[in-house]
DNA sequence: CCCCCCCC
């Protein structure tokens, strides 16, 4: 713990390095072997090997601790986390990579006893400049006891110095990538190409050039890497995605977190002096760096929010070219993700990954860095930085593929993405035919839509076909004149023919109930597989081959798209439920519904 | 040193 009195912090901006340099004077220091030890000159402290770093640099990151006035002289801070560099005349250099202020400056009230400053040499004062300081030129560092046995809870052992390597291929483990920042220049990082873009040129004001960029993944985390002009043509072709490299001597700068997906702090330009070495041995370097975020937990994200998301691809889009505001031509595809939460989500593919997709097999996908959107709800595009793997080799991937072949296909999967096409019919609201009483469907303001598997029964033949007005649009019942004409009520004329449409009552069952509904022309005619006219036709011609037709329409099954609606008719009101659409059930869907229904039984 | 991330 340090005390800061009152004018022995000072804190200044770096032009060249952008860190903050941070006086502290110690008040108060326990040694590894838990002695208090008195900064009050040499003679009298126990152990001076331990107080030798008292000028210190501020990481970057920590900067809103100085702008915000919370690092000021007289709080009380923890240094949690440091590393000491060695610069290139051997002077050290702490620098805080995460500190935590303990006490504010007002709650210590004031300088804390009547400290004094610490002075090995009795020359250097503590508030010198720190590149100047004598102190650190001539620190006791170098032969003290702490370099042969480091401190347990010294943040020493946790310093990554020691764990580098500069020379690939060394028995050396490696950097991780979450450990580098701008203060250290020695390292080596043995790393995965996650993502690697095309090269692009750029010209306006301050010049113009060409650039790559690629992101690398290890154990630790993940970076973004650039090269400019000469560095593109020094490794575009040698860095390819998937493959694993040693890297090093690259410069790190503070990442901009406008433009980066990326977690890391920091991100990594080459030089002429960049190293890119490639690395057979990928043993222990995972292929991606993922954090999925379930489907469901989209509806809490914010928008904008970039996710990395894994799920089975249901159904996909066929790829179309749209034109962008900025008329550019691009290509998209939609796909629709479930994941074991059992929502589903449209992710938007662009460009040739839109083009090059392919949904058959309905494959897991997943995609790593895609910003969500609050279009339609809840929905996801693809960006440049994001990467889109299909079948992945992770345990993730495994899992899904599993989950959905085993149950997930039969699950009443909810959309978040609202789209045109789910609002106005394709979206399925399944019910069992026990629901429409249970659930006094149709009797609300507004019509109950149900989708439903059932069996026909009962179909009735009586009054099954109507002579209808033969005007287009106009279906309403002619009166036979019994003249030769046919007299429209509605159009106010009489015509010299009529057609014919069917009104069909039939008796729907399930497993669990049954239901009278009524199928209009259109589905009539899919239920009993033939058109109204040929119908009409056999009605008057042939009764027998009628009766066939209805006899092989009945214990029939398909999936009816229903409508419900409470009707009053003479003061007696019942729900009329109305067939919209017939569409033939397979297997698989059948198996779905049974399953889904069995669920929903048991629950 | 770039920074484009789209459509409905």
């Amino acid at each position: 713990y340090g005390v800061s009195s009152k004018g022995d912090v000072e804190v200044r901006a770096s032009k060249d390095y952008n860190l903050c340099f941070l006086f502290i004077l110690i008040r108060k220091i326990y040694c590894h072997s838990g002695n208090t030890v008195r900064p009050s000159g040499p003679n009298r402290s126990s152990c001076h090997a331990c107080i030798v770093f008292v000028a210190l640099l501020l990481a970057t990151q920590l900067n809103y601790l100085t702008e915000q006035n919370l690092l000021v002289p007289n709080c009380v801070c923890l240094l949690k986390k440091t590393i000491i560099n060695t610069l290139a005349d051997g002077r050290h250099v702490v620098i805080v990579m995460d500190l935590e202020i303990l006490q504010s400056a007002e709650e210590t009230g004031g300088k804390i006893g009547n400290p004094t400053l610490y002075r090995f040499t009795g020359k250097a004062p503590m508030n010198a400049s720190p590149m100047n300081a004598s102190p650190m030129k001539t620190s006791p560092m170098k032969t003290s006891p702490m370099k042969a046995s480091p401190m347990k809870a010294s943040p020493m052992k946790t310093s990554p110095l020691k764990a580098t390597s500069t020379s690939p291929g060394s028995t050396a483990k490696a950097m991780p990538i979450a450990n580098l920042n701008p203060y250290q220049s020695k390292w080596t990082i043995r790393a995965r190409v996650t993502n690697k873009s095309n090269i692009r040129t750029w010209s306006n004001s301050r010049g113009e050039g060409k650039l790559f960029s690629f992101e690398i993944v290890d154990e630790s985390g993940e970076i973004k890497i650039t090269a400019f002009n000469n560095e593109v043509d020094k490794f575009f072709s040698l860095v390819e995605q998937g493959k694993v490299y040693y890297i090093s001597k690259a410069t790190l700068k503070v990442a901009n977190k406008q433009y980066t997906t990326l977690k890391h702090e920091y991100e990594m330009t080459l030089h002429a002096n960049s190293s890119i070495i490639p690395c057979d041995d990928s043993q222990g370097v995972p292929t991606l760096n993922c954090d999925f975020v379930p489907i469901a937990e989209l509806e809490n994200r914010d928008k904008d929010a970039i996710i990395d998301l894994i799920g089975v691809c249901k159904s996909a889009e066929d790829v179309s070219r749209i034109t962008t505001k900025s008329s550019r031509e691009v290509s998209k595809r939609a796909l629709s993700l479930i994941d074991t939460t059992g929502k589903v989500v449209t992710v938007t593919l662009w460009g040739e990954e839109a083009e090059k997709f392919d949904s058959s097999g309905q494959p897991v996908v997943a995609i790593k860095g895609a910003r969500l959107s609050d279009f339609g709800g809840r929905s996801l595009s693809a960006l440049f930085s994001s990467t889109v793997m299909v079948n992945p080799d992770i345990p993730e991937a495994f899992r899904l593929r599993a989950w959905y072949d085993q149950e997930g296909y039969a699950f009443d999967s909810q959309s978040l993405t609202e789209t045109r096409s789910s609002v106005s019919g394709s979206r399925m609201n399944w019910k069992m035919l026990s629901d429409v009483k249970s659930e006094s469907m149709g009797h609300g303001e507004k019509a109950d839509y149900f989708s439903c598997i059932a069996t026909v029964v009962y179909i009735r033949k009586e009054n099954c076909l109507y002579q209808a007005c033969p005007s287009a649009d106009c279906n309403k019942k002619v009166i036979d004149q019994q003249n030769g004409l046919y007299r429209c009520e509605k159009c106010n004329r009489d015509f010299p023919n009529f057609k014919y449409r069917l009104l069909l009552s039939a008796n729907l069952a399930d497993f669990g109930d049954n239901q009278w509904v009524t199928c209009f022309q259109e589905t009539a005619e899919v239920l009993l597989g033939h058109s109204a006219e040929t119908l009409g036709q056999l009605r008057d011609t042939d009764e027998d081959a009628l009766d066939e037709v209805f006899q092989k329409a009945t214990f029939r099954t398909h999936i009816f798209k229903n409508r419900a609606k409470l009707e009053t008719y003479n003061d007696e009101s019942r729900v009329k439920v109305t067939v919209l659409e017939v569409l033939p059930v397979n297997h698989r869907e059948y198996s779905r519904r049974l399953l889904s229904n069995i669920h929903k039984l048991a629950s």
